[in-house]
RNA sequence: GCGGGUGUAGCUCAAUGGUAGAGCAGAAGCCUUCCAAGCUUAUGACGGGGGUUCGAUUCCCCUCACCCGCUCCA
């Protein structure tokens, strides 16, 4: 039973420290959220668990980290500096705002009513200047997505790895877009995390390898602890979609504010390498592209049979990784009911994604020789590089028990009077999910441990 | 941004035009035996600013943040 609603997730996040209101002791900033001690934890494994499938487990992806700030060019040729900037209209009667372009014969959509103001712009991009000197001359923009600089590095990436189609560029970073209206938590905020795939293919098979797309981050979702009945798969009407894409399906998740969108997978044609490059009339571009005389490279790929120079078609898995912790979270938040008016909070996350792996636990914290063998424990399960292992020393067996189900912590570790007092050493292993407890050797500890992380 | 709602310790809740009380959590300590036990101690809040008032957490205004709807889409 997943959580029924956002302020459980609330709640806990900032109770155990997942996840925080920015500049709190402010009063806050809108739609920004910080990441806390065990969110950290939690985010790095969702980015690793992608990235070891994009990268590690695949033979035709290569990874890339480009920076957030950019010659302004680019995003004047994304066509980003045009649409990203959409013109509303407000309506005087109901008070409603709408996209200009949703208005029809000049009526607002919701009352009919057809006293309406005249268009004004909006950008949704963070303008910034670069440089000492605060002239319209330096100005540029955060990027509203990581693609971007997959795109204007794609030369570079071909010629350094020696690459054919089809073949992919992964990258994982931060995109900054003014939100109307930031709204459910971290779901929609201003300041946020992408990681995304740009899959460069041969013209003609784009459709079937947006479909290839489309299954193999179903399976990844599933991997990572999403029941397939818990997603939908959208797909965009043609009308609504993105300037940059000529279809496009979302992997949807049932929120607790709703059945909402996890992940785009876009088809981008060669919409974004043919923008960007130059020599443009050479390629017989199927996208409408934006005249470009500033670009220096042709961003196009010998095909060998043809002898001909083709701008590749680019299929785009692009997630959220915020919407995919909350998704997460979502789903792994339980509430158990153990009898007798006790109850429980589990975080049932999968244990690769958990923040705290192990935690050794004293069963009493007043002993010293308890306790020194739990600091000896901890530091040689850390060697074991298996992830973060916490000391918890609250000196209650139980509270701490309780305390690391909640974080989703998968096994506890318990050093108690017979671990001490008889030969060979031993301690018990707790296991989240079933509370069960068994007593493993002390010795056997590394091989135990590392034998069940590496299980999926 | 518009309309509606909310804002008192980390959480849940209380009281009051005379500057706030509790339970739980957290911290320190006592306790030899496994799922939020008990006892002791210390700590902790009226989202922010302005006004009215002798005095504001309480009344008024502004602002900030969050929630619901419109809109947005990773």
């Amino acid at each position: 039973m997943p959580a029924t609603t956002m302020d459980q997730l609330v709640a806990l996040c900032k109770r155990r420290g997942f996840i925080f209101q920015n500049a709190d002791i402010y009063g806050g900033m809108q739609g920004v959220y910080d990441y806390g001690p065990l969110g950290v934890e939690l985010k790095n494994n969702v980015k690793a668990a992608w990235w070891r499938a994009m990268v590690y487990e695949r033979d035709d992806i290569e990874g890339l980290d480009a920076a957030i700030l950019t010659n302004r060019k680019v995003l004047h040729y994304s066509g980003h500096e045009d649409t990203f900037s959409d013109p509303m209209t407000d309506c005087r009667k109901c008070k409603g705002r709408f996209r200009a372009d949703h208005i029809k014969d000049g009526k607002c959509p919701n009352c009919g009513s057809t006293d309406l103001t005249e268009p004004r712009p909006f950008n949704l991009m963070f303008k910034t200047t670069v440089g000492p000197v605060d002239n319209a001359e330096n100005i540029t923009y955060l990027r509203p997505e990581t693609a971007q600089a997959i795109f204007t590095q794609f030369k570079n990436v071909v010629d350094s790895t020696s690459r054919k189609l089809p073949f992919g560029i992964a990258q994982i970073g931060k995109s900054f877009r003014n939100e109307i209206t930031p709204r459910n938590f971290i779901f929609r905020v201003r300041e946020f995390e992408q990681a995304e795939l740009e899959y460069f293919v041969e013209p003609g098979d784009d459709e079937k390898w947006h479909e290839y797309w489309k299954e193999e981050r179903i399976r990844w979702w599933e991997e990572q602890g999403l029941p397939r009945e818990h997603m939908n798969i959208y797909t965009t009407p043609k009308d609504d979609l993105a300037h940059y894409a000529k279809a496009c399906y979302d992997i949807e998740y049932q929120f607790p504010h709703g059945m909402e969108e996890l992940e785009g997978i876009a088809n981008r044609t060669d919409y974004d390498l043919g923008n960007h490059t130059k020599a443009q009339e050479e390629f017989g571009l199927s996208a409408k592209v934006h005249a470009n005389p500033e670009s220096t490279q042709k961003l196009a790929i010998l095909n060998d049979e043809k002898k001909k120079w083709e701008v590749p078609f680019v299929i785009e898995p692009s997630m959220g990784i915020d919407r995919a912790v909350l998704a997460l979270l979502t789903e792994a938040y339980t509430e158990e009911d153990l009898g007798g008016g006790n109850s429980r909070i589990v975080l049932k996350l999968k244990k690769h994604l958990a923040p705290i792996k192990v935690a050794v636990i004293p069963l009493k914290k007043n002993n010293e020789q308890i306790m020194n063998k739990c600091h000896e424990i901890k530091q040689n399960l850390l060697k074991l590089g298996i992830g973060r292992v916490a000391l918890e020393n609250t000196g209650n067996i139980g509270k701490a028990y309780r305390r690391h189900d909640e974080v989703g912590t998968p096994l506890c570790i318990t050093v108690d009077f017979e671990t001490i007092e008889q030969q060979p050493e031993t301690v018990t292993i707790r296991d989240r999910d079933t509370m069960a407890q068994k007593r493993v050797k002390i010795a056997d500890l590394p091989n135990y441990l590392r034998e069940y992380f590496l299980q999926k």
